[in-house]
DNA sequence: GGAGAATTACAACGACCGTTGCACTTTCGA
DNA sequence: TCGAAAGTGCAACGGTCGTTGTAATTCTCC
């Protein structure tokens, strides 16, 4: 966490932290609306007078707060895993597509696995996108679905100029598409990483996604 | 609302269909917590008492029927979609498939404009998932998500063997990624029909969904 | 060890909520 | 027209919640 909430000495950050990492496993287990206070409180094992002290906002700033945090943070994941799976610099032999391919979807599937908190939280604000305050849904945006878009694109496009697949005139249509076919079933059968999927079956999903998205965009096609 | 609650009479019918739909606007907008009973009874023009005199469970038990109520409408407008324009018994000419199923993905995409009540419902559920009874979670999957997927591998099977797409082996996956690659981007950038995504970028949207599919699963490929 | 900050326990407040009971009024069919 | 069924307004209950104040306690670092 670079960025601290104020400029403060290390041990209030510590705390904040400890808070923040607490509070996104509540809010995203019960809504900011079932949250109380005192639970946010408990689960950072702090007194309820220095959640008020940290963030003298309450609960609403401890939300804000929150959310940009663990935004941020698995946008790093989220690039690092593109980045290390699909780097716009050195593409992959065309025999190693659909096996690249394959792990990049694995490791997106993967994320909701590595921060249900996250994707919990994320599913609160999607519901309740009317009671969010709107710099907080830019801020999530901002922080999250925003970069890793483009990055994806990016990826794309790298992979369109080493000649391996058609963009077929929109890189960030090529990226969605590739999310959707790959993640779709998945999050609609598990609901969200909250059932546990078998996992010969999320692999049978995210294989037939991934080759349907070859189908769809291997250059050298019709 | 064929079926009834309780077997009752004409006049209770009224009301309670008065209720649940109220209910469901509210429930969709505030959520289950947030969702007062006294807004509940005010949004059905009716006092809170006779709320209680007609779901003896108070709000859970509004809930629940909202719930069931509001899946069957919305099952049955899309199965009758799904029927006029994609019947398994009268297959498109090849030459109009393209059209048709773009009109069958614009049909979905507009049931999200024309029951958003119900869709703001569904992510409510989507979220707390946790603290909706599991009696209530298998309703609305019975009720909703299943058939209507259920039809969707139906009619791929139906275009399959009138020789215009090939399933590459999975029915219900091949409706599983039309459906994936026709909403998915719409969902994502409209933030579930909440923001008003401009209609020409729908249009882009659909029919590049559109164009992807055909180019997986037309028939006579590699 | 002691100054000063940080944290705690505790009580209290006003507000809202779900639910119920009761007496009263409206509605509607026979 | 009458009588039962349905609906209403109101008050009240126990409960939870967000938030704040205060005084006592613990921790940290010089």
């Amino acid at each position: 966490m670079e960025k601290a909430r104020r400029e403060v000495s290390p041990r209030k950050l510590e705390k904040q932290i400890a808070l923040a990492s607490a509070a996104c496993s509540v809010f995203g287990r019960e809504g900011y609306a079932r949250a109380s206070v005192d639970a946010l409180a408990a689960a950072a094992g702090v007194s309820t007078r220095t959640l008020y002290n940290h963030f003298p906002g309450g609960k609403a700033d401890l939300f804000r707060t929150v959310v940009t945090w663990t935004s941020g943070e698995v946008r790093e994941a989220q690039l690092a895993r593109l980045q290390a799976l699909l780097d716009p610099e050195r593409p992959p032999h065309p025999d190693d597509l659909a096996r690249d391919l394959t792990a990049l979807a694995r490791a997106f599937v993967g994320l909701m696995a590595d921060y249900p908190n996250h994707f919990a939280l994320v599913r609160h604000i999607h519901a309740e996108a009317d009671h969010v305050p709107p710099e907080v849904l830019e801020a999530w945006k901002d922080a999250g679905p925003g970069p890793v878009g483009r990055a994806l694109a990016e990826a794309m496009t790298g992979l369109a100029d080493a000649g391996l697949i058609d963009l077929h005139g929109d890189a960030a249509m090529a990226g969605a598409h590739f999310t959707a076919l790959s993640s779709h079933s998945i999050v609609q059968l598990s609901h969200y990483g909250v059932l546990p999927l078998p996992k010969e079956e999320t692999d049978r999903l995210i294989e037939g996604g991934v080759l349907a998205f070859l189908r769809a965009y291997r250059a050298g096609r019709a």
